[in-house]
DNA sequence: CGTGTAAGGAATTCTGACACG
DNA sequence: CGTGTAAGGAATTCTGACACG
């Protein structure tokens, strides 16, 4: 499921997140939507889910620095502040 | 993949066809989209595929009514015409 | 820093209709 | 019958900015 199909309202229905949220994380780098022609987002099922995890983690307390993917791929979930 | 989540720009892409077949194929209930709020159509991988199927038969030249989906669940591929 | 909002514009989608055949 | 198109409107999305803290 990593076609990027899916507008921005439609991630906001299966996330619960506001738009604003959306497009900040993108702007964070947390997510990579396609853009259409006319310049609109396109998610995949793919982001959605790890919208869900970004959402869950800032709850926990973490900033988006720390969500970035790091070079190997993986989450960094510590960042070393306390 | 039934969540029923592509605006129509998004399956002209995927499937090839234009917009007024797509809803030209639902209004002769070959599938169906759910709708947004606003009334946009919103539709599913699984339609695009039976989309991508219905194209392929419409160019083998059966009709829509040939191909509405029978009250078993099964196509109708043969309604008798030669 | 993360998110809300009002602002104005541009792209998208919708319906009903006329056309052709 | 199946599909193209122009028409006008409504809903969607976009960006950059101001706000708060």
């Amino acid at each position: 499921m990593h076609e990027k199909v899916m507008n921005i309202g439609t991630v906001r229905e299966l996330t619960g997140l506001s738009e604003r949220q959306i497009r900040y994380y993108e702007e964070k780098q947390l997510i990579f939507p396609r853009r259409s022609k006319g310049g609109a987002r396109k998610f995949s099922f793919e982001d959605v889910e790890r919208l869900k995890e970004i959402h869950m983690k800032m709850k926990d307390g973490f900033r988006t620095f720390d969500l970035r993917k790091s070079a190997a791929g993986t989450l960094k979930l510590d960042s070393g502040r306390s």
